[in-house]
DNA sequence: TACCAGGTCCTCG
DNA sequence: CGAGGACATGGT
């Protein structure tokens, strides 16, 4: 049976560092080479150099340094919910351009215009109102805790431990869908987003920068090896530890 | 064509 | 509590 402080290892050894929360650097100095000029022109295929290297959420690597980058990180929790980063990368795109990834101007705008900005990421008439509840939270509290977190509208235990690790650095390791699978298929028993919260609160080093790329590690491994349907259990790198490696083929 | 994607809320037993 | 449905778009 496999530990969760092992498995880590394995993951780690097979992805290496991810450098998340997947900031955009909107606004920031960018390569005008960027590898991601070509999910640009997919998305805009009649779109510039110029707009791209502006306006294009791309992957920083480093920790959020600015409110305008922490409520960037709160809008992409909410934005997330159940939808593929690649669709919310288009609504922060469309966001950005409208100078909205900002409380103030959220709080302001019409919720109707907001929701048409955002409808790559799907459900916007829901998520249109989460941001501005969020904005509405944000504005308001400078100094929380999760408990008051979990109490905004739209902000379930995965969006509110995200925004608290990765926004405000804060010790609370995020739960996803990805984690409760590949933790199911290994073998563990806990279940619920409590119980395994707690699992790997207690058995990994209980630091922001663990629990950030312990994380980002479960996420990239989801998506590219262990798969919903037909897992990829041949090129697995936790198959030794793993109870369903032989489940699959 | 269906299924899937970094959930959450609401309702009902 | 836990299960089941609604919410919506885009990629494969």
């Amino acid at each position: 049976m496999a530990s969760v402080k092992s498995i880590y290892g394995y993951l780690y050894d097979s992805y290496g560092t991810q450098g998340w929360w997947p900031l955009s650097g909107l606004g920031m100095p960018v390569n005008k080479d960027d590898k991601d000029w070509p999910n640009y022109l997919k998305a805009n295929p009649k779109g510039n150099k110029d707009d791209f290297i502006k306006n294009w959420p791309r992957h920083l690597g480093i920790a959020p340094k600015s409110w305008k980058q922490r409520f960037e990180i709160i809008v992409g929790a909410i934005l997330t919910q159940n939808t593929s980063w690649s669709n919310v990368e288009k609504a922060i795109y469309t966001l950005n351009k409208n100078k909205l990834i900002d409380a103030e101007k959220i709080k302001k705008v019409d919720q109707k215009k907001l929701g048409g900005l955002i409808m790559p990421a799907g459900y916007f008439n829901q998520k249109s109102r989460k941001l501005k509840e969020c904005a509405e939270f944000f504005s308001k509290n400078k100094d929380f805790d999760r408990e008051e977190v979990l109490k905004i509208w739209g902000v379930g235990p995965e969006t509110a431990d995200s925004i608290l690790l990765y926004a405000f650095g804060k010790p609370y390791f995020v739960v996803d869908a990805y984690t409760k699978r590949i933790l199911g298929r290994a073998g563990f028993k806990e279940k619920s987003y409590d119980d395994i919260q707690r699992l790997f609160m207690a058995n990994v080093d209980d630091s922001v920068d663990m629990y950030k790329e312990y994380h980002a590690l479960i996420v990239e491994h989801g998506k590219s090896v262990c798969l919903k349907s037909r897992p990829r259990c041949g090129s697995c790198p936790i198959a030794e530890v793993c109870k369903s490696r032989d489940s699959f083929k």
